[in-house]
DNA sequence: GAAAACCGTGAACGCTGTTCGCAGTTTATA
DNA sequence: TATAAACTGCGAACAGCGTTCACGGTTTTC
């Protein structure tokens, strides 16, 4: 059952995983640029410019070495990818010590994350593009594991209840992108036959009357943990 | 200067949207192919094989005809994904007369989206780049603003709501994929230090315990919809 | 000293979305 | 009816992408 077969352990550079690969060979020059500096590299473009700047010639050019030498160090773009969500995932530690209910610490974490995904708007892409956590992403299951111990409930429904949670925070995340830049314009309705859509012509000529509730993001997450673990009998 | 000055309509393929290009000019000989079919094999190749299965290449291949023809018809890739995904969101349609409260009349609609979501895999993807709707989905939108109407609270919130809501179905879509194929094998812990993360490796070993509770997706719907719409004064 | 393992790289392969120019067809106009 | 405009279809090409390969130089191991 083990991934890595459980004979013998890494072949150098032939390593399936990323996670398991090591930095550099025992043979040969030391590497030019580590593993830390060619994701931190990654990471910049994706910030600035989303992750379809994130290509290989660009973050190579980025670190002054040509593309073919980044795969010395990542055997895919796909590695780059997972190597830069983890690294954005590890800026949620340290978790703070948990004084309140189960309820208050996930909804402290989840704004954390809502942060994150703030920072980094690239996540919500990046992420759920196939499972293969590292360290830290283990680190953040396990935080919401232990957050999760007095509930009782099966495993799998707090795997969900995790996957869940962080599903809509990143849908918050994209709801309010940042507190900066002119928000997207609203779906735009173009000349179109009022006749058609007579709900949807009356609402958008409402004055809107839209202050922006507070406290809306905590009273969603509460809202979708009751509906998700709510305390009946397995 | 002036592309489309304001002043005359559509000036033919010039057109900017998809939505208000004319399928076809009014003059030279009519086209080999009507945008109906064209959109019909893309949605069968992204069924069959995903949105990456669908390149104009493969799609011009599949009906027999020249890549650079398909611009005869689209202006860019984007539109033939916006294409799709209205042509999908058409399935939801027509509505039922609504009976209900207006959080069973939403439930049942995120249910039929539900599976919608499950017919077409790729639609979590091609949703949410850039919001171009179409006329089945401002239809849709005029559904669930008519649903709401009973709720008084802005319309930015209801809007707010209603992407949320779609959100979670989708997170729920992409949690349960179908009733078929081997589900993920979760995420894959490979061998790692038990040491590092307790809680998880102390998950894991559980008896899973998971009879997958009924009703999950209606009781989270619910309760997303009571902290997002909560009937609190404006 | 020889051999194995490793790093960096230029050049290429196959793929992608998109554009250009040309030939043929249909319609509108004079 | 002749002519110009507008349109369809398409072969060929362009720039960009991720990835692979073969080769020379470097470091370690035997």
């Amino acid at each position: 059952m083990a991934l890595a077969s459980s004979g013998s352990g890494a072949e150098g550079s032939g390593d399936r995983s990323i996670w398991t690969r090591p930095e550099r060979g025992r043979r040969g020059p030391a590497p030019a640029h580590s593993r830390e500096t060619i994701v931190g590299t990654a990471i910049q473009l994706a910030d600035t410019g989303g992750l379809d700047a994130v290509s290989m010639r660009a973050v190579a050019a980025g670190l002054g070495m040509a593309v073919a030498s980044l795969y010395r160090h990542l055997s895919s773009r796909e590695d780059l990818l997972d190597l830069m969500v983890d690294r954005c995932v590890g800026e949620l530690s340290p978790y703070p010590q948990g004084t309140g209910s189960w309820q208050d610490e996930l909804t402290g974490l989840a704004r954390r994350q809502l942060a994150l995904f703030q920072r980094h708007p690239w996540l919500r892409e990046a992420i759920g593009h196939g499972p293969k956590p590292g360290p830290h992403t283990l680190s953040y299951f396990d935080e919401c594991l232990r957050i999760l111990r007095p509930v009782r409930c099966g495993t799998a429904a707090k795997f969900e209840a995790i996957a869940m949670l962080t599903g809509v925070v990143s849908l918050f995340a994209a709801a309010v992108p940042a507190p900066d830049a002119s928000s997207a314009p609203a779906p735009g309705f173009g000349d179109v036959d009022p006749a058609a859509y007579p709900h949807l012509v009356a609402a958008v000529a409402e004055p809107a009357g839209d202050a922006p509730r507070r406290d809306l993001f905590e009273r969603t997450v509460r809202g979708l943990l009751t509906g998700l673990l709510a305390d009946d009998p397995g």
